[in-house]
DNA sequence: ATCACTGGTGGGAGCGCTCCCACACTACCT
DNA sequence: AGGTAGTGTGGGAGCGCTCCCACCAGTGAT
C-alpha cells in the first residue's frame, strides 16, 4: 500500500502503467506508441491505442516535462505595456499567425508582457526556471538585455525584427528598407516633390531602415534630402500628431508625408486636418502596416503592407527547428536563420 | 555514477539537494524555506537563503508540479475568436485587472482562445491533462458545455457572468439590471419618452438582465413597454447598425436609444447619421461599458460604466481561494461566491 | 549448425521535487 | 525523577513519465 499515494488523485487519472497492464504490454511500449515511435508493430500499437481510448488516458505533462526536460510550451514575449499590445494591430496580427502555426502542434503558447521593470524581473525569473522551451521576441529595442539573457540561459529564441545589421539571433523581418522605398517612390510618381517622413522609434532597427529607404529613394530620384523634412515619431498616434505639427511649422509647403506606421499616419492626419489641409488634395499621406486602421481611415489610407501573419508563422517554424535541433551549441551558419519578407504597397485614396 | 544523469543538464542547474549540502541541512529543510513554512529556525533559514543566493537556485517547476500535483498556472478562457478579443475593450480591460491581481503571485496566466470547434477540442484535451489549477471563464453563453466539463474534471473555475439566475459556479458580474435602469432613467429624466433598446446577444444572461432593466424602468415610469421598441443585437457594430435600421423603420419617431454595448451604440450611431438624425438633438444615445470607444465617439457617448478591471481582480481572488480550498468537494454555500458589482452612469454629450 | 544482425519489447533507473514519518532535543508540568 | 508536549530537522518513498540497456525471437549469410 502506498504511503500517500492517494493524495490529490482527483478521479484517479489513469497512468502509463495502467494502460500498459490493460494492453498487456510494458511501460516502454506504451510510451513509444504515445510518442509516435516507429519501432512498434502494428498489432501492438492497435492494442495500446484501444487501451488508451478505453481508459481515457491523457499523459501527465508534469511527469513528462520532468523526465524529458522539456515543457512543450513557448513564450511570446512582448516587451511593451499591455495597452500598446491592444492598441497596435501589429501584435494581434502577429499573434494570429503564431497561433495558426502552432495549432497543429502540441506546443502551448504563453503570452507574456514585460513592459515595466517589475514585469521584466518576473520574466527573468520565469525564464531562469526554464518554464518554456523557446521564446519569440517581438518589438525589441536596440539596448534590450533580454536577448543576451536568453543566450546565457541557452534558451532558443527567434526575434521579430533584428536589433541591428549584426543580429546574431535567428530573425524574421519584413523588408523595411524596400517598403519605405516603395512608399516614397509611389508618392514621387504621383508628382509630389516635398515629401516628409515621420519616423518610428529610432531605437528600433526597422524604423531606422525605413528612414534609410526614405533617404535613398529621395536622393536616387534626384531630390536633395532635407533633414528638416524628417521628424521623429514613436509609432503612436500622439507621436504622429506631434511630429506633423512640427513639420508643418518648419515646412508649410509639404505636399506628401510618409509615416512609419498607420497609427502614426492617423495622428498626422489629425494634425493636417486641424491645419486645414485636405487629404490627398493638399497633402498625400502614406502609412505602414496596412492594418484595419488604414482601411477605415477617412480617406482610406495608402499603406505598405507587411505580411505580419506570415511573419508570425515563419517565426514559429524557425523556433521549432531551433528547439528540435538543440544539440550542444550546434549553431550552424546563420544563412537559413534570418529571413526577410517582401512588402507590398496598397494604394488607396489618401495619395 | 548516474546512467544518463547528464542528459539535458544545460549549464547544470543546481538542485534542492545541492542547496541542502551547501547550507549543511537536509532536503526537507530547504524545501520548507523555499515554500515559506514557519517551522524553520531563523538561523537555518538564513543559511539556506544564503546558499540559494550563492548557487542561483531556481526551483524546477516540473518536478514540483509532479510531486505536489499542481501547476501554478491558471487559464483565462475566451470562448470567442481572437478577432473579437481584440475588437472588444471588455476583454483587454478584464485582462488588465487579472494581470494586476496575479502580479504579486507565483501564478502564471495562460490566455486561451476557444472560438472554433477545433480550438474547443484542443482546450478540452488541455483541461483533461490538468495543465492548469483553475480556469477563468469570460463571456459564456447559456448552452456552453465548458462549465460542465470543468465541473466533471473537478477543476476550480470562476465565471465572469453567470449563465442564469441559477448559476452554480462562483461568479463575478456587474449589476446589469441596475445599469440598464440607470441608463433608461437618465434618458427619461432628460425628457425623452420614446426610448428604444438594442439588446446584446440574448443567450448571454447579462444581456437579458439589461432588457429586464429597460422594461422595468420604462413601466415603473408609467410608460407602456412596446415590444416593437426592442430589437435584438449581438454586441457587434454591425448588429447595432442592423438593429437601428430596423427600429427606425418601425418607429421613425424614436427619440432615444439605449444600446447594450458601446460598440453596438457605435453601429446605431452610423445608422442614425445615415438616416439624417442628429445626436443628441433628434435622438439621444446611451451605450454600455464606458470603453475607449465611448470617449472617442462623435459626439462623446454617455455610457454605463462597469468596473471591468475590478471584476477581473475579484475573479482572481475568488479563483485563488477556490484553488487553495480544494479540499474534497468542500463547496460551502454560495453566499460568498457570487458577487455583483455596481455600475455607474457616465454622462456625456450624446444624451 | 553457427554467427551476425535486426526489428520489437520489457523494465530498471532516474528526473527534482513534496509529503510525511521518525527522531532528536528542549521546556514545562506533575 | 518521569512524563508530556511541543519545535526543528533529516531523509525515505513516491509522483508518472522518458531513456536506455538488455534481451528475445526471427532471418539470412556463412
Amino acid at each position: 500500500m502506498a504511503t500517500h499515494g492517494a493524495r490529490g488523485r482527483s478521479g484517479g487519472r489513469p497512468t502509463l502503467e495502467e494502460v500498459a497492464a490493460r494492453a498487456g504490454v510494458g511501460r516502454g511500449t506504451v510510451s513509444r506508441v504515445i510518442n509516435g515511435s516507429p519501432r512498434v508493430s502494428d498489432a501492438t500499437r492497435a492494442a495500446v491505442e484501444a487501451a488508451v481510448a478505453e481508459l481515457g488516458y491523457v499523459p501527465n505533462t508534469a511527469a513528462r516535462a520532468l523526465a524529458a526536460n522539456r515543457t512543450d510550451a513557448i513564450a511570446l514575449v512582448v516587451p511593451e505595456p499591455e495597452t500598446r499590445f491592444f492598441a497596435e494591430p501589429y501584435f494581434s496580427d502577429m499573434l494570429k499567425g503564431v497561433g495558426a502555426a502552432l495549432s497543429d502542434t502540441e506546443m502551448q503558447l504563453l503570452l507574456i508582457f514585460a513592459g515595466s521593470d517589475r514585469e521584466r524581473r518576473r520574466l527573468a525569473q520565469y525564464l531562469a526556471a526554464h518554464r518554456v522551451d523557446g521564446v519569440l521576441l517581438v518589438s525589441v529595442h536596440a539596448d534590450d538585455p533580454l536577448p543576451d539573457l536568453l543566450a546565457q540561459l541557452e534558451i532558443p529564441a527567434v526575434i521579430s525584427g533584428p536589433r541591428s545589421s549584426a543580429e546574431t539571433l535567428p530573425s524574421v523581418d519584413s523588408d523595411n528598407y524596400g517598403g519605405a522605398r516603395q512608399a516614397v517612390e509611389h508618392l514621387l510618381s504621383r508628382g509630389r516633390t516635398r515629401v516628409a517622413h515621420i519616423t518610428g522609434r529610432l531605437d528600433v532597427y526597422g524604423a531606422q531602415r525605413r528612414v534609410d529607404g526614405y533617404r535613398e529613394a529621395m536622393s536616387d530620384a534626384g531630390h536633395r534630402v532635407d533633414e528638416g523634412m524628417i521628424e521623429a515619431g514613436d509609432f503612436t498616434e500622439e507621436g504622429g500628431h506631434r511630429a506633423m505639427v512640427a513639420l508643418l511649422e518648419r515646412h508649410p509647403d509639404i505636399d506628401a508625408v510618409f509615416a512609419a506606421s498607420d497609427v502614426t499616419a492617423s495622428g498626422a492626419r489629425r494634425a493636417l486636418r486641424d491645419a486645414g489641409r485636405r487629404i490627398p488634395e493638399d497633402v498625400a499621406l502614406v502609412g505602414y502596416d496596412d492594418s484595419a486602421i488604414a482601411r477605415h481611415m477617412e480617406p482610406p489610407l495608402t499603406s505598405v503592407r507587411q505580411p505580419i501573419e506570415e511573419m508570425g508563422r515563419r517565426m514559429i517554424d524557425l523556433l521549432l527547428t531551433e528547439v528540435a535541433d538543440r544539440r550542444p551549441l550546434a549553431s550552424r551558419g546563420l544563412e537559413r536563420r534570418q529571413m526577410v519578407l517582401a512588402t507590398e504597397l496598397v494604394s488607396r485614396s489618401s495619395s
